[in-house]
DNA sequence: TAGATTGTTAATCGATTAACAATC
DNA sequence: TAGATTGTTAATCGATTAACAATC
């Protein structure tokens, strides 16, 4: 077992959901190749992968699904979920605020701030509070995690009121960079870089005019 | 001038959107190493990723703002937007849906599927088809990318159906692996992978204790 | 001119892929 | 046993960083 990559922590996550969704049909053993085979990787690459989190794997008869589940939602921190606030509550806000899904993947989000937050409760059932109780009621639930959802122009801001409420790192929505502290961690979920290559195949296309014919 | 790497490719929008930033400052000219400074890169990867993209760029004086802005804009398509049909209007999708900065991004989205549209257009403004108009519309339309919004267990259908409509590129926001043709892009927004990142900070700084003291 | 800054070529680093020994 | 599959060590590949010559 050895130290992990972010490109392999990165890939964890699509691990265990395709395992999961295997788990009701047999057998109950399943192999690094079919993994792989499944997700379009390389098998060489599950193989690696899976070696640094789990030490379940059996030469000859693959690994235990139930058991590899397990290990990857714990080395995956899903069984301790970290507890985050949300701040802008507009429409993406909303939306994030309300879903669902993410206390699976180990984030429990406890409240939300908006800077019209009467407005904004419109929007949902969830608790929403105006910005100025944000360093007070970060700090008091011990919110870990930041998720920015504000416009470009209101999040370092935001984000300075984040890290001085405690938060070690930010989830970042807004299209902007933000500055932070040593030892803060900003993820940017940047939807402007996925459209660059999302668009940069459109155009490549047209120009080669024919599509490759790899096998996906 | 030479090939453009998918990593360079990522990065352009924030130098891009970091100089638009500065447009209404003097100087007219800018640096790669004060792009570089602001947005916490290193200025020999900046001035890497724009000698891509721009042949504009002269010793002693750097860019001209409003010259590198073009380039990039044109580079990154943003001057030919692409068109492109959503499908699944929920929560999120109507969120993205609505989103009026994406046609600063070069993407036009013409048109959301959802297989309950009238509820769906309860939400928006913009019109909402049923899905089964998919096929016919998508194609009429030209889309040439497509967006999934519909829950994980409904993407790869949705998928198939968009790819057999005729687009070339797929924006994942379920939370599944997808299966296309050779020649077609999936570009997951993989907000699972994201969590990860942020979760193991999280639980590295607990453990650690310490946090580590280079620069952002 | 001298200094700042670009663009390119070479060196380093990290991640992916390949090879293979261990083993159920 | 033989074959499938793991985990690890070595080789390759690509991206980042460093060095430096060119030049406004």
């Amino acid at each position: 077992m050895q130290e992990t990559s972010s490109q392999t922590l990165k890939r964890l996550p699509l691990y265990l959901n395709y395992v999961k969704s295997t788990l009701n049909s047999p057998p109950d053993t399943i192999s690094a190749a079919s993994i792989a085979l499944a997700l379009g990787k390389s098998h060489i690459q599950v193989r690696k992968d899976l070696a640094t989190v789990s030490s379940s794997g059996r030469p000859k008869i693959g690994y235990v699904k139930t058991v590899l589940v397990a290990e990857l939602e714990r080395y995956l921190g899903y069984d301790s979920p970290s507890s985050a606030v949300l701040v802008g509550a507009g429409r993406l806000g909303c939306a994030l605020y309300e879903y669902q899904g993410f206390t699976d993947y180990g984030l429990n989000l406890v409240a939300a701030f908006d800077i019209d937050a009467e407005r904004a409760q419109k929007e949902t059932q969830k608790p929403v509070f105006p910005l100025k109780k944000l360093p007070d009621l970060c700090k008091r639930l011990g919110a870990q995690i930041g998720v920015i959802t504000v416009p470009a122009q209101h999040a370092q801001q935001a984000c300075d009121a984040l890290v001085q409420a405690g938060v070690r790192a930010i989830w970042n929505f807004a299209p902007t960079h933000l500055s932070v502290p040593p030892g803060i961690l900003v993820q940017n979920e940047d939807m402007a870089s996925s459209l660059a290559l999302l668009s940069k195949h459109i155009s490549k296309n047209i120009q080669g005019g024919q599509y490759d014919e790899q096998q996906a």
